[in-house]
DNA sequence: GTGCTGATGCAATGATTGCTCTATGCCAAG
DNA sequence: CTTGGCATAGAGCAATCATTGCATCAGCAC
């Protein structure tokens, strides 16, 4: 899976690493988060979420926000270009996996392709909902 | 000379405590800061710090900005009431001062007055400066 | 005496920085 | 084609900063 997705990133012309889209996975799955939750769901230190995500910022593919009601708290949330990076990536790897089951014994199509569908759902994928409410643009993104 | 500038505080309209307005000296008298170091200044815990700029936010007596080159700092400044709120408290104090010494001896004038200017020296007037630039109006104050 | 607001301290949170390393990708010199 | 130099990304750790939550105290208005 993660090989796929790996190709169908470089394929892309965006220049986005294999962390990096798994840090815009979880944005697009799990709504906006804050970096610590990033990092905790990356498995990474903090500071690498927060330079992560710097790098993102930079690429305007996320933006931040920080909250009026916890001034500590950043927000991350996709910007458009973000999104549709992330959604050309899946559309890629669903083509690629059509392929795959393409080759397949007819009578093999059905199980597999339930098969495929219960491990995406398995990940999950949570919609996204309006949270943002309350959160202000944050300042620009350092110079490199 | 805090029980002077206490009397002048009492006799303004704005409701700003002591400690608030010692925060408001350091300031004016040191330029924009950041707000550990108004706790230093000042001696209190940066928590304390923090919450006191709140009410002086609120009040509209100074700002905060965050800067895009270190972005886990606040710098806060003087509003136009702030600093004139300081000047108003000096004017009055100086006044008052000004009795204080013509209640004197003739011949006491000069020293008394060489000596209080000494004094406010030692203290630190340090002026203003475009210390603000490449920082951006930070977020509103949390509602109380 | 009661209730409210401001001032404080301490501990816990969150975001970032600075420093240091390792892994990769790329490019020119052998 | 392989080697050496370089730039960038990914990481972890410790140190900084700003803030919050919680609890205590003091002073003021009723």
């Amino acid at each position: 899976m993660v090989a796929i997705a790996a190709r169908s990133l470089a394929g892309l012309d965006a220049d986005v690493t294999l962390p990096q889209y798994r840090a815009l996975v979880v944005l697009a799955s799990r709504g906006p988060q804050r970096p610590v939750d990033i990092s905790t769901e990356l498995g990474v230190n903090p500071s690498t979420g927060t330079r992560m995500c710097d790098r993102l910022a930079r690429k305007k593919l996320i933006r931040r926000y920080r909250s009026t009601a916890n001034r500590r708290e950043v927000r991350l949330s996709l910007t458009a270009a973000g999104r549709e990076l992330v959604e050309e990536v899946t559309r890629r790897r669903v083509e690629e996996l059509s392929r795959f089951v393409e080759g397949m014994p007819q009578s093999w199509h059905r199980p597999v392709t339930q098969a495929l569908r219960s491990l995406s759902a398995a990940v999950g994928e949570v919609p996204e909902s309006e949270w943002w409410l309350g959160w202000a643009d944050v300042d620009e993104v350092p110079a490199t």
